[in-house]
RNA sequence: GGCGGGUUGCCCGAGCGGCCAAUGGGAGCGGACUGUAAAUCCGUCGGCGUAGCCUUCGAAGGUUCGAAUCCUUCACCCGCCA
């Protein structure tokens, strides 16, 4: 367990601290007693993802180390939008935002404690930005804000040849704001964020310096990629979210399986709270047996827990094992089959003389956008009914192809599992 | 405010009156090889259906037998000049 002061040197060695303000100064300031820190969530979207969740557990990392958390939710930043790579931002609606921000704090409540002596506690800056005057604002925050400082950032130069409004440009002082108010109200004096909220960060370090002399701190996290140092997300058809809703649990749980041999080491340290020597035996067995996929298995059962809780993860793996356990399909029980399909995905459809052709039944189970692409999927040799290859586009199931408790199973590819259940 | 350049399918980027549903690359999807890994190779990659039809090339009009390609207006972006 950490204490106060190495929670950093867990940090570094979890590969979690990309940059950092005045390395040694925030080593001996952790030292000094509970320090205040600080973490914000843009509500961009209904739920958190991937990316958040690094922040979440470092939160988490700290409070465990007998630091005290502040979960800022930007329901004033929400509305602004930093600026990205991608190009200008469309503005949510007010009403949008609000919304979210409900939604993020709901989420973020479940990582963190917010009971005992370090309780975490909940923000949001729309609080202290609603009622400021815009001359009070450019007076008293704008005016520490150097223009060619400013256009010398990174994120700004980037969008320099493409563009960028004054209201992302504007961005960076709106956070540094909250940091500078969080420092006067709360005491808080460290701040991290994604790699990618850098210049925000040390703008707030900044503004406290420039405003109130102060002496605060912060670092970053590094951005979570793929081997090929692509972003993750993408190629599972969707970003990784939090909410059940938006992604099944089952989903989230295969995505971790899934994950490359050359990643396995560094998401253990970063996703999880196994211990350093848990990790390192899970990365020698991997490197040794990696066709095991033990490391995967363990990232896999532990994040899933941590985000979708015990019980499921529980349901998930048996699920896993029913249908990836290399065993026949049509030797499975009708009730594990059935727990397993309703894991993974399950629709039902109709059983008699209306009953739907295999490029429907597709379609229905949300295994192909298109009866096109189902259609071509089955042309690809990639359809799958019950393990057996589909050949005819034509073929309409019925009860002779029902498993046991009239399922049938449906599968693209190698992993895209669904179950129908004809009714 | 003036002049010039630009806006193409998920992304980048060709096309510049018919042969364009639109070259190429990337991503994605499928197959082979494997370990529900990586790399590699092959195939595929708007929708409906397989005759062909329908909807796409910033938006709306127009010219034409026929336009992503020409004209007009509008919106947004970039550059130079005020």
């Amino acid at each position: 367990m950490s204490t106060h002061a190495n929670v950093l040197d867990d940090l570094e060695w979890r590969g979690l601290v990309a940059d950092s303000t005045d390395r040694d100064a925030l080593h001996e300031h952790l030292g000094t007693g509970s320090v205040r820190y600080y973490v914000g969530f843009d509500p961009t979207a209904p739920s958190l993802h991937l990316g958040n969740l690094v922040q979440i557990l470092t939160a988490r990392r700290l409070q465990e180390a007998g630091h005290t958390p502040y979960l800022l939710v930007g329901g004033a930043t929400g509305l602004i939008g930093d600026p990205r790579d991608s190009g200008e931002r469309t503005l949510n609606s007010a009403d949008t935002v609000k919304e979210w921000v409900e939604r993020l704090r709901a989420q973020l409540e479940r990582f963190l404690d917010f009971d005992g002596p370090n309780a975490a506690t909940m923000v949001n800056n729309h609080d202290w930005t609603a009622s400021l005057s815009t001359i009070d604002f450019l007076r008293d925050i704008g005016k520490h804000f150097p223009v060619n400082r400013m256009l010398a950032r990174e994120t700004v130069k980037r969008r320099l040849e493409s563009g960028i409004s004054f209201t992302e440009f504007s961005y960076v002082l709106l956070q540094s704001m909250d940091y500078l108010n969080l420092y006067r109200d709360h005491g808080i004096t460290l701040q991290f964020g994604g790699s990618d909220q850098w210049g925000n960060l040390t703008g707030g370090v900044d503004l406290v310096r420039r405003a109130d002399g102060g002496h605060v701190h912060a670092f970053s996290t590094p951005l979570i990629t793929k081997a090929d140092g692509t972003k993750y997300g993408k190629s599972e058809g969707g970003a990784l979210w939090l909410d059940p809703e938006m992604l099944s649990p089952y989903a989230f749980y295969q995505f971790w399986l899934n994950v490359e041999d050359a990643k396995v080491g560094e998401l253990l340290r970063v996703f999880t709270f196994l211990e350093h020597d848990e990790i390192e035996a899970l990365e020698a067995e991997s490197a040794e047996k990696p066709y095991l996929r033990l490391g995967q298995k363990a990232l896999a059962a532990h994040v899933t827990t941590l985000v979708h809780g015990a019980e499921e993860t529980a349901r998930i793996e048996a699920a896993s094992a029913a249908l990836f356990g290399g065993g026949d399909l049509t030797a499975l029980p009708g009730t594990t089959l059935a727990a397993a399909l309703r894991e993974a995905g399950a629709v039902t459809a109709p059983a008699g003389e209306d009953r739907w052709g295999i490029v429907d039944l597709f379609v229905a189970a949300g295994l192909a956008k298109s009866k096109g692409e189902a259609r071509r999927t089955v042309g690809e040799g990639g359809a799958y009914l019950n393990n057996e290859r589909v050949t005819d586009p034509d073929l309409v199931p019925g009860p002779e192809h029902a498993l046991d408790g009239g399922w049938l199973v449906l599968r693209r590819g190698k992993k895209n599992l669904a179950g129908v259940e004809l009714v």
